[in-house]
RNA sequence: CGGGGUGUAGCUCAGCUUGGCUAGAGCGUCCGGUUUGGGUCCGGAAGGUCGCAGGUUCGAAUCCUGUCACCCCGACCA
């Protein structure tokens, strides 16, 4: 079976499409492999689908080889499940919801869990059935405020998603680790760089999850890694406790009229002109406690007012601040929610006033006090004194005031220390192309999904989700594959492995294209024959180059004197070559190119 | 949701500031010829409610108001 561009449905654009911004979309539309449809939304024409089927079949091998079983779901799915779990409110504008003509609520799910539980809860009852996964290859909608980026932040994609069930820790590690392994095959076979960084969990709920990221910098997440091998998302990431100190040389805590200095520039400024650093050198924002004042509302409805000390050279990490108030809306507080609390007087929040405790334990207010980790006892710090244009110098943690405890909510640097000791971590940009979660009984739990152990008792089933965003991963290869010219697809995901040109149009040279072709196709390879009778031949070299198959076999002038030209397309090298010899040239790169990647996925 | 930008032919865009005859170009498409290893060249043709609605004006792609859509940055993103 030859394909032919002849007969293929397929269109190349001269130009750049206006809407797009980034290589993949720009890439993808321009050669022909899928067009917009709607915001976030794209058809896929012939070319984009092969290449999606062929991440789709690798994907495929590696789950049955890490023993999960294919299912496949409707997108369109009932409102009830998730009801039940909470997720259909919860969820929010991003759930694509819609209704039925009685009136019946339904939804374009965002992720299966809930149907996928309920599917166990149908067939499995027993611990002898335990545990076991599975998964499906579908299409997930969310309503993103804002897609962008062609295929990598859409509102349609597809996802592969797996679910494993067991009955104990053991299960879910093991199930975990399994699908750890195959992702790792999954990545490395498609030639995709990653590193798996530490996660939290979230509003998923559950307890341990990783994620695999693409290292670069079109990537909407930011994760740190040392050296040591830490590595973790900015929301997991767990600054080291340090050791409390002594503080015994410390002299006690003297105000300073700071007028004005409501900010930590200005108080460092002034702190440079009026008073003198006891160990001779300038005040910096390190020296500094800033006190910021958040509101937290629980989802029982209840505000809280907090106050949050960090490092006067830090700044509150939003996602982290989320991570610290689970299940908490938590937004800067307002005026109003200042004016309760006379103590906390804006640009001068402190812990010490006159010399007796405000904030913190023992301190007259009601507010809570949480600190940064490095605010530890024996750490000394200039905080405001709780009075307009005051400050106070020589605050000590442990001495002068108790924090209530601790919220770890400011952003992390370069030279931050890992917390597994592993030496300093450095920010890098990744883009999320999987994602693993040991959910534990979060959803078995809502949906009942429980199965007699060997006692015969009912136990609620234990749960892991792990997702691999299947058309993100198409996008980032081409992302990270391509020129000037075009795209440039690894071998294990062209669409074809060669592109055979016919650059002529004698009948000797189609007659000789066409036998080569049917020699290819007969031995196995996967090609695409541009046959196309009356396009000059710069117009193919042209749409081969943007096509981007690993391979360029072109007939042209020396077929008659048995002469072919190769060109490779990802370094560009060509070479002329006797046609009798390139059956067995291209047999063996690309047997070498796909040995390479799955040797090492096998490793 | 906040900020910015753009809507004119299938595609990429010009024209709009300063209103004026029949709304343009390149590419693509179709026809005739030409060329055949780098998006050939020549000639001809088809193709547009100028996003939509309203207003100002003798006259609106152009000015005003409203509205819709799309793109980009940000917020958001199990």
């Amino acid at each position: 079976m030859i394909d032919r561009l002849s007969t293929l449905f397929f269109k190349t654009l001269r130009e750049d499409p206006a809407a797009a911004e980034v290589a993949s979309h720009r890439l993808l539309v321009r050669a022909g492999y899928i067009r917009r449809q709607a915001p976030g939304v794209f058809a896929w024409l012939p070319l984009g689908l092969r290449v999606k089927n062929k991440i789709s079949t690798i994907v495929r091998e590696e789950m049955a080889a890490a023993g999960a079983s294919e299912v496949y779901f409707p997108a369109l799915l009932p409102r009830e499940p998730y009801e039940q779990t909470g997720r259909w409110g919860e969820y929010g504008d991003e759930l694509f919801r819609l209704r039925d003509r009685h009136g019946a609520d339904y939804l374009l799910a965002p992720t299966h869990e809930e149907v996928f539980t309920l599917l166990a809860k149908d067939i499995v009852t027993s611990y002898k059935e335990m545990p076991f996964e599975i998964y499906q290859i579908q299409d997930k909608y969310r309503d993103e405020a804002r897609p962008r980026a062609g295929l990598l932040r859409g509102r349609e994609f597809t996802m592969k998603d797996a679910y494993s069930f067991g009955l104990t820790d053991e299960h879910l590690a093991d199930s975990y680790q399994r699908q750890r392994d195959a992702y790792e095959r999954i990545f490395t076979r498609l030639g995709v760089e990653y590193v798996i960084v530490t996660a939290q969990a979230g509003a998923m709920g559950g307890s341990k999850s990783e994620e695999f990221l693409l290292p670069t910098t079109v990537g909407e997440d930011t994760f740190v890694r040392s050296a040591g091998g830490y590595a973790a998302n900015i929301e997991a990431y767990v600054t080291p406790q340090l050791e409390a100190r002594d503080y015994s040389g410390v002299p006690a805590a003297t105000v300073h009229e700071t007028p004005g200095a409501n900010t930590i520039d200005k108080l460092v400024t002034q702190l440079n002109k009026s008073v003198p650093h006891p160990e001779n050198r300038s005040w910096s924002e390190a020296d500094t406690l800033k006190h910021v004042v958040f509101a937290v509302t629980s989802a029982d409805g209840e505000r809280e007012v907090v106050v949050i000390a960090i490092p006067g050279d830090r700044v509150v990490n939003d996602k982290r601040l989320e991570v610290a108030f689970p299940n908490c809306e938590i937004e800067p507080a307002t005026a109003a929610d200042l004016a309760k609390y006379p103590e906390l007087v804006a640009g001068f929040i402190g812990p010490v006033k006159d010399g007796a405790r405000v904030l913190g334990k023992g301190g007259e207010s009601s507010v809570r006090l949480l600190v940064d980790p490095r605010v530890v006892s024996g750490t000394v710090w200039v905080t405001g004194a709780a009075a307009v244009d005051k400050h106070a110098v020589a605050v000590v943690c442990g001495r002068d005031f108790e924090p209530h405890g601790f919220a770890d909510v400011a952003n992390v640097r370069d030279g931050d220390l890992a917390p597994d000791g592993s030496g300093t971590v450095e920010t890098a940009r990744g883009m999320e192309i999987g994602h693993i979660f040991q959910l534990g009984k979060k959803y078995a739990q809502s949906l009942g999904l429980s199965v007699l152990n060997e006692n015969g008792k009912l136990t609620t089933v234990t749960m892991g989700s792990y997702g691999i965003g299947i058309t993100r991963v198409l996008a980032a290869l081409a992302e990270l594959n391509h020129d000037a010219k075009g795209l440039v697809w690894p071998v294990a995901v062209a669409p074809y492995q060669v592109h055979l040109v016919a650059a002529g149009k004698s009948d000797e040279i189609y007659k000789i294209a066409e036998k080569t072709a049917a020699e290819f196709a007969a031995s196995g390879i996967e090609v695409l024959f541009d046959d196309r009778l009356k396009v000059n031949p710069g117009v193919k070299f042209s749409d081969a180059e943007l096509l981007g198959m690993p391979y360029v076999v072109v007939i042209g002038r020396d077929a008659t004197g048995g002469q072919a030209e190769v060109w490779d397309r990802a370094s560009g090298d060509r070479e002329k070559m006797a046609l009798d010899q390139l059956l067995e040239w291209l047999n063996s790169k690309l047997v070498n190119k796909l040995n390479c990647f799955t040797q090492r996925a096998a490793q």
